[in-house]
RNA sequence: GGAGGCGUGGUGUAGUUGGUUAACAUAACGCCCUGUCACGGCGUAGAUCACGGGUUCGAGCCCCGUCGCCUCCGCCA
């Protein structure tokens, strides 16, 4: 079979009409008029409709073609009479006109169509996630992300990174999420971990003098999973050497548009607004904010310390924060309190009827007053409260709004820097400074003064890029200077014992000359799956995982033989050990 | 670990205040059909109503528990 002859259906719709073609592909529709079967051929480019009359040699096989057998089909290229063009096809304007039909393989009917577009339950879909995706929408899904990996490479490739590989087999790290952990046979009792970046190895590539590095790499987290978090994922992992800030979050906004231009089509600005943590925080109770719509957080201390609403002006003198959305319609009651239930903030609300205050406040207010406060038109929805959390609470609710209300114009994609990250945050379970970003990350040159004395109001060189409320990429600059690093190992509670035990070869390298650098890593699966219009990434992930961790379709995890837990030198323990309590 | 939603033929769904034979679409199978393209028409077959227990004369429906899937919180430097 000489397979160089054949022509995916994308190339037939340039076809002129009379020439001979193979084509091979799957049975996507089958149509037999008893007379007359149509059927349509289905290749990676798309379908092409064949048809075959009673007197065609193939006639008695054509009809008895079933859906998603494999097929071969030699044909001349007719072009269709007007009345039969179909607009919704590539190539309705032809057909074919079968001289040699051969199935090459068949199929049993499929639990999944592929040529079916509804929703079919996801466990269902990975179990047979070889027919899942054959459905063209999750072809153009892969498609969008091949592309965007070789745009991502060309882009760096130009501007002078390398592509160098880091080991996936490496040693557990603290802090972060926790690890996957692979038993070494060689030296048992001891593991491996899997990466869950490869941070220390690019900032050692810095200062062994790579100068520009990137690496598209898988990342694994043992940590709970998303709509948009895997246990498995694939960063842009970028790191440069002598760069502040500014080379890099460019370097991100450059990457950044071209895949959104070329890739995603979209019509994006050369820069990105930028905006601090602080600010986020503030207007949007959110580090990732999507900024594609406003109703921000509207500040009402200063209002109500007047004292015209009694508990209001208490919670302003017990130290709280009185906030408000603006909601551009009418809400009930009842959808009130439903909100304040699901968002966990005691929500009072305001709004002005037929010249009247309204309200769970309307009470304290009259029309001229209530305006003032903002209730001019709409709803105001007001709670109080102190803290991050706090704000994060009304975030989530102005999201939620967002979305219901139908504020947020989700053709739109905008993109936002979010800068000035706190470096540390108090962790009150250990009881103990953590890093907000990671132990490498370089505070701000002003505030590293008060690593020790304020370790809360120092500001971090992290820079976090949002594109519709994801957080698509991460980096920072980062410390290249021992005597800072050991500060702030210091400050979370790594001794100097501990620090030198778990990051020895890092500080060591640092002994020997290390350059300012700084990197990004950008969260490819979530960035193709904003591209694609999709709100999962598994959507965008060939073989994914379940919520559950597992894989329907390899049954993974599973068990493993005795001998294989011998030879590693491991005992498993029952999953779930009898309490003390419980009878044996 | 917690909260919410869901679980009914292969697939997607309906199923009222508990009542006889669990309905519809689609896929499958058979017959008919010469211009369809989500083809159409007629017919056939296909369900332990996720699993276990309970209430009841009677449970897909009510109650309790378990499991699975999805979303969110915790967690994810």
């Amino acid at each position: 079979m000489d397979w160089t002859q054949r022509k995916s259906t994308e190339q037939l719709a340039q076809m002129a009409a009379g020439e001979t073609v193979l084509i091979a592909g799957w049975v996507h529709r089958h149509r037999h008029h008893g007379g007359l079967v149509f059927f349509d051929v289905r290749d990676r480019s798309g379908v092409v409709q064949v048809v075959v009359r009673p007197d065609n040699r193939a006639f008695a096989l054509a009809a008895s073609l079933h859906p998603e057998w494999v097929v071969q089909v030699r044909a001349v290229v007719q072009h269709r009479e007007k009345a039969a063009v179909n607009p919704k096809i590539a190539t309705g304007h032809i057909e074919l006109i079968p001289t040699e039909l051969t199935v090459l393989a068949e199929a049993l009917p499929p639990p999944v169509s592929p040529a079916d577009e509804g929703e079919v339950d996801e466990s269902l879909r990975l179990r047979h996630r070889y027919l899942d995706l054959r459905r063209p929408v999750m072809q153009r899904n892969l498609e969008i992300r091949h592309q965007a990996l070789q745009t991502a490479r060309r882009v760096l490739s130009e501007q002078g990174f390398w592509e160098v590989e880091t080991p996936n087999l490496t040693r557990s790290t603290p802090e972060g999420a926790r690890d996957f952990l692979v038993p070494s046979r060689l030296a048992k009792g001891r593991f491996y971990a899997l990466p869950q970046s490869p941070q220390l190895f690019k900032q050692l590539l810095m200062v062994a003098g790579i100068e520009r590095y990137f690496q598209v790499v898988h990342c694994f987290r043992d940590e709970d999973l998303r709509a948009d978090r895997q246990l498995e994922f694939v960063q842009i992992d970028i790191e440069q050497s002598f760069v502040d800030r500014q080379d890099i979050m460019r370097l991100g906004e450059g990457l950044a548009v071209a895949l959104a231009r070329e890739v995603a089509g979209w019509a994006v600005p050369e820069s990105f607004p930028r905006i601090t943590y602080r600010e986020a925080m503030d207007r949007y109770g959110s580090d990732h904010p999507d900024v594609r719509f406003g109703m921000p957080i509207v500040d009402l201390s200063e209002r109500a310390a007047d004292g015209c609403v009694p508990f209001l002006d208490q919670a302003v003198k017990a130290g709280e924060r009185v906030v408000a959305l603006h909601f551009p319609g009418s809400l009930s009651r009842k959808q009130v309190e439903e909100l304040s239930q699901a968002s966990a903030v005691d929500l009072a609300w305001l709004t002005v009827e037929e010249g009247q205050a309204k309200g769970s406040l309307g009470r304290f207010f009259d029309a001229e007053s209530a305006q003032l406060w903002g209730a001019a038109s709409g709803t105001l929805l007001i709670g109080h409260g102190v803290g991050d959390a706090f704000l994060q609470k009304v975030g989530a609710l102005r999201l939620r709004l967002g979305r219901e209300g139908d504020l947020i114009p989700s053709r739109r994609h905008e993109f936002v820097w979010v800068t000035d990250f706190p470096l540390l945050d108090w962790n009150a379970e250990d009881a103990r400074w953590q890093a907000v970003h990671h132990p490498f990350t370089a505070p701000l040159d002003e505030d590293a003064p008060n690593i020790e004395r304020h370790p809360a109001e120092v500001r971090s060189k992290q820079y976090d890029l949002v594109l519709d409320g994801h957080e698509v990429a991460g980096g920072s600059i980062r410390i290249h200077q021992r005597e800072m690093q050991e500060r702030i190992f210091a400050q979370i509670g790594l001794s100097a014992e501990e620090a030198a035990e778990k990051f020895q070869f890092l500080l060591e390298a640092f002994r020997y000359g290390a350059p300012p650098h700084g990197g990004i890593a950008f969260g490819f699966d979530r960035l193709v799956m904003l591209m694609a219009g999709m709100t999962t990434i598994r959507e965008v992930i060939a073989f994914p995982l379940l919520s559950s961790g597992v894989d329907p379709l390899t049954g993974a995890p599973t068990a493993v033989a005795e001998s294989q837990l011998r030879e590693l030198g491991i005992a498993v323990r029952p999953p779930t050990a009898p309490g003390r309590g419980d009878l044996a």
